[in-house]
DNA sequence: TCTCAGATTAACT
DNA sequence: GTTAATCTGAGAC
C-alpha cells in the first residue's frame, strides 16, 4: 500500500476529485487497519460560493489554505464529522470531500463503530464513513501522504478490476444551497456503495 | 416522500 | 441574538 504523493493533490480540486475514485482510504487505529475504496467525492475551492473557504480563512477551515494532501475535518449540524483531502492549484484554498466508501478491510471494526452490520450502511455517506473509520478532530491536518493513522493509497495492482468497468460520472453536489448546478460531485457509476 | 431531533461553528443582523 | 450548514436516523404517512 503506497500513499499517493503530495503532487497528486497539487492540482485543481475538480481534477483531483474524480482521480480519487477507486483509490483506497486507510485508517490505522489501535493496531487495526480499516480501509475502503473511495466511490464518491465532491470538489470545493475558494472561488466557489458553496465552499467553507469562500469567505476567507477561519479557525475551522484553515487546513484548506495550508499544505495540500492533508485532512480537513469539520463538525457539522452539531453531531457529525466529515472529511476532506486538501487540494489546490492557483486558488487560495481547496479540498475534496470524501462522501462514500466501499468497505474493504476492518469491516468488523466499522460495524462496531457504526453499530450496524449491513455493509451498505457502513460508509455510504460523508458522516457515516467518518464514524466507521473513527475520524474526529484529533486527525485534523493529518498528512495523507504518509503511512500514518490516516492516508490515501493507490490500490494494489492485483485488486484493480480487470474488466476495467470503471465509469466515472459527474453530477451536481449534494446538501449545498449555493452553486447547485456545478457538476463537481464524482461517482463510480452503478457502484453499490454510493450515498444515494 | 416527508419531517424532525440532534446541538457546534460561524456568518449575519 | 438568530440562522443555516459539505448530515443521519427514526418515525409518520
Amino acid at each position: 500500500m503506497t500513499p499517493l504523493p503530495r503532487a497528486f493533490y497539487q492540482r485543481h480540486p475538480a481534477v483531483v476529485a474524480p482521480d480519487l475514485l477507486s483509490k483506497i482510504l486507510v485508517r490505522q487505529v489501535d493496531g487495526i487497519t480499516i480501509s475502503g475504496r473511495i466511490v464518491e467525492t465532491e470538489a470545493y475551492c475558494s472561488e466557489d460560493p458553496a465552499s467553507h473557504t469562500f469567505r476567507g480563512m477561519t479557525e475551522r477551515n484553515k487546513a484548506m489554505f495550508g499544505e495540500v494532501g492533508r485532512a480537513y475535518i469539520y463538525f457539522i449540524h452539531g453531531l457529525h464529522y466529515c472529511m476532506n483531502a486538501t487540494a489546490r492549484l492557483d486558488t487560495a484554498a481547496g479540498g475534496v470531500l470524501i462522501r462514500a466508501l466501499e468497505p474493504l478491510a476492518g469491516v468488523e471494526q466499522m460495524q462496531r463503530a457504526r453499530g450496524r452490520s449491513e455493509l451498505r450502511d457502513l460508509a455510504t455517506g460523508p458522516a457515516k464513513l467518518a464514524q466507521a473509520l473513527s475520524i474526529d478532530k484529533s486527525l485534523y491536518g493529518a498528512d495523507l501522504t504518509l503511512e500514518g493513522p490516516l492516508f490515501i493509497a493507490a490500490p494494489d495492482i492485483e485488486s484493480i478490476d480487470p474488466a476495467g468497468s470503471i465509469v466515472i460520472e459527474a453530477t451536481p453536489r449534494i446538501g449545498i444551497s449555493l452553486a447547485k448546478e456545478v457538476p463537481w460531485r464524482f461517482i463510480l457509476k452503478g457502484n453499490r456503495y454510493l450515498s444515494r
